[in-house]
DNA sequence: TGATAATTTGACCGGTTGGTAAACATTACA
DNA sequence: TGTAATGTTTACCAACCGGTCAAATTATCA
């Protein structure tokens, strides 16, 4: 027979198990870096250090090596807002956020930068995700923000663009690593730019959202 | 003679003029949405309304294209950082800043996208901008802040991490557009979400960077 | 061990891509 | 107006790309 692992009915080879692995972590790599349409199944091929037709009876298509990718990927990328809970403190829960999600862009960057890459070209693969799961997932959060505000326990803000600035900012630092290298140069770009980050936005943060304003005149 | 734009000694002839600003606009929306691998000269062609050759007659390559693309739009890309006043008042050169950012990821989209695709795939074609002016007039700018933080005009912070936050959050609502949409959902995405953010980012940073802390214990 | 299924590979295919050659058309200008 | 320079197009090419095929190799297990 030669149905490949698109057709697997039940159980996986200990084979298929390992050379799939092999796969997406070959397609992260070249995805993450030249995004869909830049990337080419030979180099995928050649980064799992298997032939191109290989790769082709595991997933059929390229279309479909990125589907898989972006399925087993998308989950634990969303696994710090889902932390994100409504009985915590609501500053120790946004600094710790804030925190994860800067560990993320420095120890996963590029699982960062593969969503960038399709984000940034409009989303042609990933429309449904956004508008389904993870604009629940954000109402949701949004809604737990917003009863903190009005509780008094933080100050009044959009907890939409709130959730944005934090991934905006933290994100930054995987998807635009060689400008922020640049930027800071060859001195200040050794590895302590992350605790750097992490001091420079925790604190803009609390202190952007205590409370602790009055309402003027 | 067959000598193209690229040799043009001296003067452009009114055609070439046309010509050539036809092409950069088509360029830079075919480029800012693929990317420069993702992007094809056909592509370009189409949307400038020429042929192909005909492209090729005043850009030799796609290379050239893309190369006299962000050297013409870097420079007004960095305007609002270069009028960063140093004789002003700190926090509201720092909300004049985020408003003209936010303005521009408003109004030029296409122009953010153009260099986010650009660096998020490690910037092969403007390493030396990255490393040489923006480096240099980050550096001029950050200096500013740190006198003005010194002085106890505003509070003490990271100057270069000060920056990346503002650029990374204003540009977020170009870049990452289409997920601003998607999580805002049809109700919230009409163009009030810029003015909005606007409200958010300014009370943000300037509420973060007021003086008003004291040395806790 | 042998036979059957699963895996791997080299050769290949049609379509796309960046770019060229040369003929043709248009413009500028003496 | 004539002619040389400039601009445009059609036809084409070689390299690359995603994907197929059939033959060969390897693993599985009765």
């Amino acid at each position: 027979m030669v149905l490949p692992r698109a057709a697997r009915t039940q159980r996986r080879t200990r084979i298929q198990e390992e050379k799939e692995e092999r796969i997406l972590e070959a397609a992260l790599e070249v995805f993450s870096a030249n995004g869909f349409r830049g990337a080419t199944v030979d180099q995928i091929a050649e980064v799992a250090g298997m032939s191109k037709p290989n790769l082709l009876y595991y997933f059929r298509t390229k279309e479909a090596m990125h589907r898989a990718l972006i399925d087993r990927v998308l989950d634990t990328w969303l696994d710090p807002l889902r932390e994100f809970n409504a009985e915590g403190n609501p500053v120790a829960e946004i600094r710790s956020y804030i925190r994860r999600k800067l560990e993320m862009a420095r120890d996963y960057p590029r699982e960062s930068r593969l969503f960038a890459n399709e984000v940034l070209q409009g989303a042609p693969h990933i429309e449904d995700e956004l508008k389904g799961p993870l604009k629940a997932l954000v109402d949701e959060k949004a809604e737990v923000i917003r009863a903190w505000a009005k509780a008094g326990k933080i100050a009044k803000c959009d907890p939409y663009h709130l959730i944005f600035a934090i991934w905006s900012t933290t994100q930054h630092y995987a998807d635009f690593d060689v400008q922020v290298r640049a930027v800071l140069g060859q001195g200040n770009a050794g590895e302590g730019r992350f605790e750097d980050a992490a001091r420079f936005l925790e604190r803009l943060f609390v202190d952007g959202l205590q409370v602790s304003e009055q309402p003027a005149a």
